[in-house]
DNA sequence: CAGTATCCGTGTCGATACTG
DNA sequence: CAGTATCGACACGGATACTG
């Protein structure tokens, strides 16, 4: 029997991991928060995701969905009309990564005043 | 009362937030895999985490490990010695951290089919 | 062994302008 | 509205060489 520890290292292993590609994956710098803004259930518009978000820039935003479609976390639904309308959700793989980053949102706040005391003043 | 969403929307407030350092802390190309391989109890030296990690370079291991400690998350101990000898471990806040990051992992070994399906070729 | 300094290529990211 | 294209800045990260 395997210990748990030896479990994870293995996933990582360059040689086997799907854990060093996701990893990867979710190290840039907006696809977390990305994820975040699409909430669990929810059917989200580009200019809302855009607005919610507020400093990304447009063009972040279309390629940081556009990883997230590739990569099978998101869906994408075009209506066919103009002005067009384009909605985004999570998809089942999406909506199952969700509660593990929500997570690290919570964490933050839960020891909020323990990071502040060591986070570098601007 | 708030909804569990709201909530962590407010968390990621830019001005507020610790949920966005922590996410921006998270996405740089190694942090994670570091904090991973220093595992929950353990205590590591320089070169053992180099070797356990082996394509990290030794001057991107320097850096995540000074941001590591620099934030918190990670202690280093020094025995003045010569040669001398240094050991990383997680802080108590690093270790609170640690299980969310593991279950990202264990996460991808779970849907590890539906990830490959859509990881590009390289 | 652990760590810093330097140099330099590349990818990431942002601003802007343009299409359907 | 929802994209794509182009350009340029700059931070990230790798190789190498050097110190204590």
């Amino acid at each position: 029997m395997e210990k748990k520890a030896d479990i994870v290292e293995k996933y990582l292993d360059p040689d086997y991991c799907p854990g060093r590609y996701i990893l990867e994956r979710l190290s840039d710098k907006w696809t977390m928060l990305v994820i975040l803004m699409l909430k669990e259930n929810e059917v989200r518009r580009f200019s809302e995701l855009q607005k919610s978000i507020g400093e990304i820039s447009h063009k972040m935003l279309a390629t940081t969905l556009k990883k997230l479609e590739a990569s099978g976390l998101v869906e994408r639904k075009v209506y066919p009309q103009v002005p067009p309308k384009v909605e985004y959700r999570l998809s089942n793989l999406g909506r199952s990564l969700f509660p593990l980053i929500k997570q690290l949102v919570e964490w933050s706040h839960e020891n909020k005043a323990e990071i502040e005391a060591n986070r570098p003043k601007v």
